[in-house]
DNA sequence: ATGAAAGCGCTAACAA
DNA sequence: TTGTTAGCGCTTTCAT
C-alpha cells in the first residue's frame, strides 16, 4: 500500500504538505504543489490508511448499525437508505444482527466501540433508549423504525396514523360503512398507531366506532385467517376488512374465499406494508407502503448531523407513506377483475425482489 | 476510553506485559500478573483500540462483504450465516451494496482496502474472478452463490443439480410422466444447473426428454404466467409443471387456475427457493430450499482459513438443500386439500419474516 | 507556504 | 518473566 511518505518523496515535499492536501484540510497550500500532489496520489493509486487516520483523529468514518432482525422484509431497504447517505459522505457501516432476547448487547457494542465507530444506528429495534444510553459511551445514535412504545427523540418512524388512514379513507370513499379491523400484535408501537388511524378515518367519515369490529392478530397469515373466521361467524358481516399488515390481509382473503364469498365483490380488503405478496395474491392487495428507503436516508442525515455537531432535529420524525391501489377493494371505475390483469405487459407496478424496491 | 497504559499504571507493570496478556500472545507471563491484569481490564471496562492494533499488525479483523443486491430474499440469510462465524471469531463485516452495472467497484474496493480489511466476500455476485482479481490487492476472497457461469475456485454454491432433481424426483415418484419445465433466465448459472437436474431426473425415471416441454422465463411471476399460458394452448397438457423458482411457479398456478383447471388435481406444480410466498399461495407450494445460512457459514470458514494461511479447500463447494412438501403436488396419501390446512395450529412449517429463516 | 517533529494506542524486537 | 523502545501512517502544533 502506498503511503503519504512515498508521495512526499516523489513530489519532493514534506509529508505534512501531502497530508494537508490529501485530508482536505483548510490549511493553505499553493495551487501548484497541491495539483502535483493530487496527480501523484492518483498515479500511485493512493488510498489513505484509515486506521492510522482514526488513531490520530479519533474519528473512524465507521458507523455501527445494529439490527434486531436482519432477515425482516424491511431492514435491508432501510439499510440501503442509510448507506445511500453514508457512502456519499465516505462512511462505511458495521452491520450487526443483535436480537433483543440475547443479552450479548454490551459485548457487541463494546467491540464496535473498540472499532471507534462515530455513531450508532438501531434498526427495527426493541432496545429502548434507557436500556442503551449507558452502553453507548456518549456516542451519538439514531433509531429507525422503533418497535417499542417509549418515545425516542432521535428516531425516525413511519407515520402509521396517517398511513393507516390512507387505507381506511380509501374504503370510506368507496362507500363502505361497516369496516372490520384486524390489529397487529399489541407489543408493537405500530399496532396502536395504525388502530388510531382507523379510528380517525371513521370519525372523518362520520362513522361511529364499534368495538366489536376490532380483532387482534399477531401479524401472521394464520392469525389474520383466524380473526376473519371468528368475524364471519358473527351475524352481520362487514363490507370491508382492513388489516394492520399484508400477511394478515392475505389470511383474511383466504378465509373469506373459503366461505364462498368473493373479494372484493362481497368483502373488500386492505393491507399494510406493500410486501411482495401484495402483488402476488389473488386478488392483488390494495395496501400502503412505508417509505423505508427515505426513512433510512433521513436517519443517516440526522446521525451525521450529530456527528458534525451541527444543530439538528431532536424530535421524532414521522414519515408519510403511499397508497397502492390494486384489486382487493374493487376498481373504483367498476371494471371487472381478473387474476390476469396484473400479469399484462406494461402494468409497471410489478416488482420482484430481483430488482430494488427503492422507495420514492 | 481506557488504554493499556492506564491498566499498566494501576497494576504496576509495563505496557508490554499488559499487551502480552490482552492480545492473547503466546509470550509467557506469570499466572499471577496475568490474573491481576485481566481483573483490572475487566474492572475498568477496557476494550482494545482496534485502529491502533490494526495499524501495528496490518490486520483489522474487518471483512468486506460486497453484495450485488442487498434486498434479495437470500442475501440477508447468507449474511447471517457469514456473521455467525465471523462474530464468533471476533471479526466484523463492512457490508456494502454494489450493483454490477454501476462501475464504482474500484472506488468501493479501494475504500475497503483503506480500512485494511483482511478479506472479501462476494455475495450473489456477477463480478467474475478475472474482473476483480487485480482490484483486491492480493487479499483473500470467497464468493457465496455466484450468479455467473465462469467457475470460481473459492466459491460456495447451492447444489442446483441435486436440488432440482429433488423436486422432479418427487413428481416422478407420484407417477407423473409428462412434466413441463419453466427454466430461469439464461444469464444465470443456476438456470442451466437446474435444467440439468430436471434432465437427470427424467433419465433416472426412464422418461425421455422432450424439448417442446421446456419454456424459458425470467424468474418473475408474470413470466411464469406467460409460459404456462403458451403451454396450455398446446394440444397435449402435461400432468405437472416444474418451475426454476417459486415466483414463476406462482405464475403457473394462477394461469392454470384461470383456465378452470385445479392444482394439484389436474396439474401438479413444484417451485424452487422456498420463498415466503410458497407458504401463502393457494395451494401452498412444494419446493426446495437452498441452505443459505450454511452456505454463508462455510464461506466464512473458508475465508478465515485463507486469512490464517492454513491449508484450505480450493475448489467450489456445492451444498445440498431440502425438499419442502406442501399442497401443490397433491398429498401422496390421497387426502383432500383445503386452503385452511396449513392454517391449523401445530402445522409447524409456517414461518414468516418476523422470525428468522435460519437454515439447518 | 512549507517543514520538523510529536504522538494517537498498540505490538514486537531487543535488552535485562 | 518483565521492561524499554521503535515504529505502524497519519494529523497537527509549532517553527521557519
Amino acid at each position: 500500500m502506498v503511503t503519504i511518505k512515498e508521495i512526499a518523496e516523489t513530489v519532493g515535499v514534506s509529508i505534512a504538505t501531502v497530508s494537508r492536501v490529501l485530508s482536505n484540510s483548510s490549511y493553505p497550500v499553493s495551487q501548484d504543489t497541491r495539483a502535483r500532489i493530487l496527480q501523484v496520489a492518483q498515479d500511485l493509486g493512493y488510498s489513505p490508511n484509515l486506521a492510522a487516520r482514526s488513531l490520530r483523529t479519533d474519528q473512524s468514518t465507521l458507523i455501527g448499525v445494529i439490527l434486531d432482525n436482519f432477515t425482516s422484509s424491511w431492514a435491508p431497504i432501510i439499510i440501503r437508505g442509510l448507506q445511500d447517505v453514508f457512502h456519499r459522505r465516505g462512511y462505511f457501516s458495521l452491520v450487526v444482527n443483535m436480537p433483543w432476547e440475547i443479552h450479548s448487547q454490551s459485548d457487541v457494542v463494546q467491540n464496535l466501540l473498540g472499532h471507534s465507530v462515530d455513531g450508532f444506528v438501531f434498526v427495527e429495534t426493541w432496545h429502548t433508549v434507557s436500556e442503551r444510553k449507558d452502553l453507548l459511551n456518549t456516542k451519538p445514535y439514531v433509531t429507525v423504525h422503533r418497535l417499542f412504545h417509549e418515545p425516542d427523540p432521535y428516531s425516525v418512524i413511519p407515520d402509521d396514523v396517517y398511513n393507516s388512514s390512507l387505507t381506511i379513507d380509501h374504503l370510506t370513499k368507496l362507500g363502505h360503512k361497516r369496516i372490520a379491523y384486524i390489529a397487529g400484535h399489541e407489543a408493537y408501537f405500530s399496532s396502536e398507531e395504525r388502530l388510531t388511524g382507523y379510528k380517525q378515518s371513521l370519525e372523518k367519515a362520520g362513522l361511529s366506532f364499534d368495538e366489536s369490529l376490532i380483532y387482534r392478530g399477531n401479524w401472521s397469515v394464520p392469525s389474520g385467517y383466524q380473526c376473519t373466521q371468528e368475524l364471519i361467524q358473527k351475524s352481520e358481516l362487514p363490507t370491508a376488512i382492513a388489516a394492520a399488515n399484508d400477511q394478515m390481509a392475505i389470511g383474511a382473503i383466504l378465509a373469506v374465499q373459503e366461505h364462498g364469498l368473493r373479494v372484493p365483490e362481497d368483502i373488500a380488503i386492505v393491507g399494510y406494508d406493500n410486501d411482495e405478496i401484495a402483488q402476488i395474491s389473488n386478488p392483488t392487495l390494495t395496501t400502503v407502503q412505508m417509505p423505508l428507503f427515505k426513512m433510512g436516508q433521513i436517519a443517516a442525515e440526522n446521525l451525521l448531523c450529530q456527528i458534525d455537531k451541527k444543530p439538528c432535529e431532536t424530535t421524532e420524525q414521522l414519515i408519510k407513506g403511499d397508497l397502492f391501489v390494486r384489486q382487493s377493494c374493487g376498481d373504483p371505475q367498476g371494471k371487472d377483475i381478473h387474476a390476469s390483469d396484473f400479469m399484462r405487459e406494461g402494468n409497471g407496478a410489478f416488482v420482484n425482489r430481483h430488482t430494488l424496491k427503492e422507495d420514492t
